[in-house]
DNA sequence: TCCGATTGTGACAAATTATTGACAATTTTA
DNA sequence: TAAAATTGTCAATAATTTGTCACAATCGGA
């Protein structure tokens, strides 16, 4: 197992790097302090997870890891200060996996790792896909904006299913009406509209995912 | 894959030829350091994809980005020390693909060669066409100009979609009325008017690519 | 170069479309 | 079967888009 840790706080830096050798067997961790070296290591060694502060010299968090998101989905989790749902929100929709507030606890840390080796590795109990902020499973009917569960209605389901299988596609509100009630239903446009906007009150943050493509319908995009 | 490296300065041309021999496997780098001999290897071998310099001696950058346009699509990334805008619409506008300020990093000229990749080998999720500045999806109703994303109401799409399949054909008020509005529609000419400023306006610097034609209409062409 | 015709533009009003809340109907649950 | 939860309808309200106009800027021929 290969762990790269981005932080400039070479103290910060030092602790984590301590840690990860003492909590996982076998594993090479590559300490780097500002965001063009981290760059190097990138292109040079594949990681299993990367540890990537906000805060850097050069390149910064958010910079680094959308040049990451290009190419590759290595889970990321990122570090900062900045503890705002603002900076959260950013993030995720960067594609990073998890998000943890400074000053966070080393353990914590390490239990996000373990998590998310496991949950790649396949033995994932909970198997939540994600994305932006959300983390859902279709199966289990589990929804999580920001890490906080909250329930949807089946209609609601239906919709966010048909949603996160067309994404960025424009569906009209009559394309909605025959995916979701069935091609027989006679009913009123304007009821898509109503569940659209329960979907995204409870999508709270995530809930300006639903576009409104005006005069055509609905689209879905982070 | 075989990659062209058009660039003078045999420092640069040379990182990035270690550079591209280090991130792909079978890779064949041809490396020339003038705009003649670039347009003879042109000639002779083709390529996956061509960086670009577009300060060179004899034939200058926008020339051969010219002269290769005429005959192929093949993938080109510009690199200029001239980071201003009418640079890049120039660029863009002879058909460029992506626009690479120096001093550049090669890692991240290294993710736009794989990320072009990507997009050509058919695994593009946006489907976005592009036209000079302009990067669009009719179908998704998404418009980029020089990659920041701008919003069409309904009847600047209309409008756009007429002018983007009649390029350098001049349109009169009349005729646009009845393509965009119908031909039942019983209105003023002036009113194109005002939709082309407004068209114009979001369309930022690739406004002026609609063209007044004194007394007879308009015509669109970079 | 000047002048009338043509085009560009900002402001506003009208029209269209979307959002929302309230409530009734329906379905599910206990 | 009653209570609770979900869903559908609808109309009021909000937001956005569109059309018109008046005036400014520009063009091109005399």
């Amino acid at each position: 197992m290969r762990i790269i840790v981005i932080e400039d706080e070479k103290h910060l830096n030092d602790i984590l790097h301590d840690y990860l050798k003492d909590t996982f067997e076998n594993i090479v961790v590559d300490q780097v302090y500002d965001g063009d070296d981290a760059l190097e290591f990138l292109q040079e060694y594949t990681y299993d997870v990367i540890l990537l502060d906000v805060m850097l010299p050069h390149t910064d968090g958010f910079e680094i890891a959308k040049t990451i998101r290009e190419t590759s989905k290595t889970p990321i989790i990122m570090l900062s200060a900045y503890s705002d749902e603002d900076n959260q929100i950013r993030g995720y929709n960067l594609g990073i996996d998890e998000f943890v507030k400074k000053p966070y606890s080393p353990k914590l840390v390490m239990k996000k790792i373990e998590a998310i080796i496991n949950r790649y590795s396949g033995n994932n109990p909970l198997g939540l896909s994600s994305y932006g902020i959300l983390k859902y499973d279709l199966t289990t009917y589990k929804m999580f904006v920001l890490d906080e569960e909250v329930y949807l209605n089946p209609k609601e389901w239906e919709l966010f299913n048909i949603f996160i299988h067309n994404i960025g596609v424009v569906l009209s509100r009559d394309t909605l009406l025959n995916k979701a009630w069935g091609y027989d239903y006679f009913g009123d446009d304007r009821t898509v509209d109503t569940h659209i906007k329960r979907l995204r009150q409870k999508l709270k943050s995530a809930g300006d995912y639903i576009k409104t493509i005006y005069k055509v319908g609905y689209s879905f995009e982070k």
